[in-house]
DNA sequence: TTGCGAAATGAGGGTTACTGTCAGATAAGG
DNA sequence: CCTTATCTGACAGTAACCCTCATTTCGCAA
């Protein structure tokens, strides 16, 4: 219907706006800390105002907890066959979407994640992200297992897995950072 | 040594200030809600300066974020026999802690989770908790089984136990907020 | 190509959480 | 009582975020 203009002039303007953004803030945070750099230094090396700024990422954290990298996963999960337990389903997943990113990316990934841990204001950002994690989770386990998504133990499972995780990275950052 | 001067004209009148501070706000909080309400209105109720307040409270999530009742629930997790599983304690931890509380206490706790929950600055600032409760979690798991603490299995495990646990406050708040 | 409507941008002013400093009050202890 | 450590209040400053409005830039159809 409308979603479909994929490629006008503005679209693109607008890309390349949201990366030049996102790509010298972290630049800029990763060279001297998070905390230590102000918006209107990003600002100024981006060449935008601040109003602009702040249309593309709603708070400054949002800059570090917004990346195309979730979805993927995301998608990866979904494309799993049913048969699997979820549990396997996530663990293909997870090892899919990670192959398919150039060492680069996976550099820059690694040092996301490093950084939103190591930031109290970011950590605290990825809450919510962990909580919708739950929810998509909690949608597809109900799918596989043919039970609500609103079912308890469903949404407990999805919970416990999640923890997982988080457990997980918070152990890979504490022997690396 | 030094921690013993438990009852000085000081401590109290802390102790008072601190409380003061903490249900005036709350209070507040529930009445007009968290972003609405500003530290300027709980300092002019209190009858303290903004230095006071920030003194007491480093940041305005944590009057809402730091009770006395999460070091119940731990300590009450350590008072469990050895030979119960880590799951069976933490069980009769909860129950326990929350048998203990009166009804206006209870409420006032619920009172306090639903804000929180409802609130994304507040939601996000609990996931330090989660992070260090998971710590702890893996702590004492790590003595029950003598595994070490660092094991990325205990970890894993207390996780998913913090997760569980996560998902199970979201559904309840899911269902009366 | 041109002109119109829609969307993106920039400029500026305002609010609020939070920080730092310093002087004055108040309790603790000799 | 007097000294000393602690607590408090006044004040000024910073930076994230919000709102409004004028200007520019693009999409699209005539």
């Amino acid at each position: 219907m409308s979603d479909d203009r994929s490629v006008g002039l503005r679209e693109r303007k607008k890309a390349r706006t949201r990366a030049a953004i996102q790509s010298h803030a972290l630049r800029l945070f990763l060279q001297q800390g998070y905390e230590a750099t102000t918006v209107q230094q990003i600002i100024e090396e981006v060449e935008v105002s601040e109003s602009t700024f702040f249309r593309y990422f709603p708070t400054k954290a949002d800059v570090v907890l917004t990346d195309e990298f979730d979805p993927v996963i995301v998608t990866a999960f979904r494309e799993q066959p049913p048969e699997m337990s979820a549990i396997q389903a996530l663990r293909a997943a997870f090892s899919r979407a990670f192959s398919q990113l150039s060492d680069q990316e996976r550099d820059a990934q690694r040092d996301r994640m490093l950084l939103v841990l190591s930031v109290p204001e970011l950590r605290a950002g990825m809450l919510d992200q962990f909580a919708s994690a739950m929810g998509l989770l909690a949608e597809i386990v109900a799918e596989r297992t043919k039970r609500s998504p609103g079912d308890l133990a469903v949404r407990v499972f999805a919970g416990a897995v999640v923890g997982a995780v988080m457990a997980a990275m918070f152990a890979i950052t504490d022997s690396q950072g």
